[in-house]
DNA sequence: TCGTCGATAGTCT
DNA sequence: GACTATCGACGAG
């Protein structure tokens, strides 16, 4: 399938959390393709959102990638033991980024079950196959993806996202999760998700 | 199936 | 020294 461009990235994160469900996150890791659709992505809206990280145009070495350009991976960690994926969104200098929440497995399964569990696929309980890829710190696990992919270019050939197959789905948009901090910023309703998705 | 709670380390003040 | 864009174990029902 066709990978998606620069100038898809060069846009306001709500659009691109939208239109980045049912798309497919690849990561060529030692010569597998490990492959999974989007179903769920929160937007962060940069200097004037007071949940991002970037929030009133703070800049630490942390969160540099998010003002270069866009099309790159920010990766961070989160409580001391998880790793989040986000991808960069607008121009240079403007720094705004979507978190890749959820996702379905695709390709590589197998080895999605053994960094999560360290089973066979076809071990896993119930609960473990529901939660395989379900949360932003499982997704990283699964996929492999943690500090040495930060700051990489989506547009190469290591990470990137390809076009959906099935653009057939309903979205639903909603609160933002864990940033009661935020004050008003935690009610926007910047997070989208594809309907009946598990 | 739900809730509460502790783990854990990088980052910034 | 405080805080964190989370997860899973565990207990009550």
């Amino acid at each position: 399938m066709k990978k998606l461009d620069r100038e898809f990235y060069n846009r306001d994160s709500v659009l691109v959390a939208r239109e980045l469900l049912g798309k497919v996150l690849v990561h060529e890791w030692e010569g597998q393709r490990i492959a999974a659709k989007i179903v769920e992505a929160e937007a962060y809206m940069g200097v004037e959102d007071k949940a991002a990280h970037s929030y009133g145009g703070k800049r630490t070495p942390r969160v540099e990638v998010m003002y270069g350009d866009p099309g790159f991976a920010y990766m961070f960690l989160i409580y001391g033991m998880y790793w989040c994926f986000n991808v960069v969104t607008r121009e240079k200098g403007i720094p705004q980024a979507v978190l890749i929440r959820a996702a379905e497995p695709l390709e590589g399964i197998q080895l999605m079950a053994q960094k999560r569990f360290e089973k066979e696929y076809e071990q896993l309980s119930k609960s473990q196959h529901k939660g395989l890829i379900n949360g932003p710190g499982k997704l990283c696990m699964a996929l492999s993806l943690d500090r040495s992919v930060n700051g990489i270019d989506l547009c190469g050939d290591q990470v990137y996202f390809e076009e959906g197959t099935d653009e057939n789905f309903n979205i639903i948009a909603t609160k933002r999760v864990g940033i009661d901090y935020a004050e008003e910023a935690k009610d926007y309703l910047w997070r989208f998700c594809i309907e009946g998705s598990e």
